[in-house]
DNA sequence: ATTAAATTTTAGACAAAACTAAAAAATATA
DNA sequence: TATATTTTTTAGTTTTGTCTAAAATTTAAT
């Protein structure tokens, strides 16, 4: 399997969890910065290998196979992600590119040492769950903090974008996986909040709402 | 710095402190597993960005450049080896593949982060140096096996040869790093000896006695 | 000093993965 | 339903790194 396979292989599964109906020509070429034209090149081939289903205008989706390697390769992104944090002392923002580049090494053994040596970790440094050497993934109820009642506490689990911008913003507000907090108010107009965290009051907008995961 | 680049740069390197006149195509095709065509080729690259000296016919040398970025990838190839052995549990002929793989992962930080985490090893799991971040390397006296005199007592420090068979070999006779042996008896008509390993003795070829290190 | 042999380079081609521009199909709009 | 718009695909090109076959150069041998 080529990075390149590899990467649309990843794309297509994170899209199909979004659009299981079947994902978009368009979408793929969006999220790998990339032309049309370059998609329906590669999902042809996919398709040949049997990792996707695709027919012409109808978008496509992973086969059983194709969703195995998806994951596995989910798998090596995020064990190199808890490898660069807890042992070499990276923080969260700074992880995923070069997890990019480490999740396409070959080799079995080292992807099952890592899990071994790190021990067995069922989340990533963002909260989100690790597959086993199966393909298998803990499923976990997380809500977003746009849909918490007003009164209630909850607990950072998890963030739903992973750029280097939000993670930062909730690195100056000292957010991060484990922080408590507490919804206080909730601004109907635009849906802004107002939460309680560590005994100080901070606003967050809407968009920040709608990308931090809590229980 | 492409992965096809980075690899000629490091064979170019490593033949370099062979013959030290200057590096034939062949070498390197023969290394690289390539033709000689295609080394003609990339030398032009590798040329035009300075990395190396090359003058038709005349075979190549490194510049300073050239040099130092072979010694960041020798270094990134021997730290991830330590890793591998040290800290995921592999053994020393299982290592070099998946090095050979890691060692193109492009990030400062991560190398530095690692030898950090590896407590700055001075050499890898083959008994070669590990270059530190500035490219400098520690030279160690050492000598091969052949070159011993009959009567004295070695200490195994290094291999020449790191093939998986020549390591398996050792292995199998119980040598690795840090092995004491006595040099009991030299044929001169072929080279063959006999050494005194753990209380036992041990004829080895001239091939082995001229792959192993030791002083 | 020629000739023979080995080495190296050139020329032209190919595969992978991308691109542009244009055509085809699907979807949305009036 | 017909037309406009968007999406997707096709056709043809480019770049990187490789290849084969042939030409050029260097080295070795007679």
């Amino acid at each position: 399997m080529t990075t390149s396979e590899e990467n649309y292989l990843k794309v297509i599964y994170h899209l199909s969890n979004l659009s299981p109906k079947g994902v978009n020509t368009n979408a793929i070429a969006a999220m790998l910065d990339t032309k049309a034209s370059s998609v329906t090149d590669m999902l042809k081939k996919l398709s040949e290998k049997d990792w996707i289903n695709y027919q012409k205008y109808q978008g496509v989706s992973l086969t059983d196979k194709g969703k195995f390697n998806a994951k596995i390769i989910v798998r090596k992104h995020r064990l190199w992600e808890v490898f660069l944090v807890e042992k070499l002392g990276f923080a969260w923002d700074e992880v995923h590119e070069v997890a990019e580049e480490l999740e396409h090494i070959q080799s079995e053994k080292l992807i099952n040492q890592l899990d071994h040596f790190l021990n067995y970790p069922s989340f990533d440094p963002h909260g989100d769950p690790i597959p086993n050497a199966k393909g298998e993934i803990i499923k976990i109820e997380k809500q977003l903090v746009s849909e918490i009642q007003v009164g209630k506490t909850i607990t950072c689990i998890g963030v739903k974008d992973t750029s280097v911008d939000f993670l930062q913003y909730l690195n100056k507000q000292n957010i991060s996986l484990g922080t408590e907090m507490k919804v206080l108010e909730k601004e109907p107009f635009d849906g802004t909040l107002k939460i309680e965290i560590n005994n100080s009051v901070l606003v967050i907008s809407d968009k920040i709402a709608n990308n931090l995961y809590v229980k």
